[in-house]
DNA sequence: TTGAATTAGTCAGCATTATGCGCATAGTGC
DNA sequence: GCACTATGCGCATAATGCTGACTAATTCAA
């Protein structure tokens, strides 16, 4: 079998690493999207809830924890803050007093509808260094990487 | 020109967004790292520190950070608590007052050659989903991604 | 039906990353 | 000497993520 990856040992070569390379594309994903989204004052994690709430209505926090893969703390967090700004609402469910559902408000609604040209432009710029097929290829890869060690992480997708 | 991605909009599918992809990337990096190193008890940029100063030698908290592009808080940090476990040592410059290189000491460079086959281990179980053609195009976008986008960071990487 | 296991949510604590502010030291130009 | 600028480093605050412990409600099985 041909050696198709020529490999080099992380101490020749650290910044090769895809553990490296991983955290500074999250680096980066991160500082573009706040910088896009910086007139709303809305984080990627905030977007990302008040838009899977937009899209498929009210969950729980556990819901909203599998659907975005967030962790329970991470999402509890999140919520309080998009409530603060009443933009999301929580009450309690009458079939299981344990739980706690979140829906969008429509101020909720209306700020989705306005930050979304800006969040679809930091994608954009994200991948803008890659070609058009290069871009395809690379997100399709990053998924199949993510999805293939989806039960790695404390908190995988869950559908 | 044929359209080669087929655009979705994020309120359609938040999780084929790259920033999605990325965060999830890197969580899944992290968690494989730790657990790797468990019994070493090392985090990913401890490890990155260590290596970096094994690997070129003494250098300042501002040289450390370029070469690993993380943010001056945050490699203050990491050389911290990589001190209080006498794996480097930071003394007053001749030189420059101002400055407190950064050397790894004996403890921490048996250390790094402990570890280093859990941290390659690592960085080939993150891979694992793709084939080895796939890893060395991964890798190659991932880089070109991050190095397109380098200067969007707060902590860019310098030479 | 009672008691054990599970689930939803919270909280405290730490690690990583970013921003902004401030201090001390060093170098430059007047 | 003195003002100005740049550099190295520190502190505080905030967002994200993981760990572990805890309460309260629910479910299931003996």
């Amino acid at each position: 079998m041909t050696v198709v990856v020529d490999k080099t040992g992380i101490l020749d070569d650290l910044r090769a690493a895809p553990g490296h390379l991983m955290r500074r594309g999250q680096q980066i994903a991160v500082s573009v999207f706040l910088d896009e989204c910086r007139p709303w004052e809305l984080t990627p994690l905030q977007f990302a809830v008040l838009a899977e709430l937009h899209r498929h209505g009210p969950d729980d926090q556990v819901g909203l924890g599998g659907a975005l893969a967030l962790d329970r703390t991470t999402i509890s967090v999140v919520v309080k803050k998009l409530e603060e700004r009443g933009l999301v609402e929580r009450c309690v469910s009458e079939k299981d007093r344990r739980s706690k559902p979140v829906s969008i408000t429509r101020k909720g609604a209306n700020l989705i509808r306005e930050v979304l040209p800006a969040a679809e432009a930091a994608q954009d710029r994200m991948l803008a260094p890659l070609t058009a097929s290069e871009r395809a290829q690379f997100i399709r890869l990053l998924g199949k990487m993510a999805n293939g060690n989806n039960s790695e992480s404390r908190a995988p997708l869950r559908r």
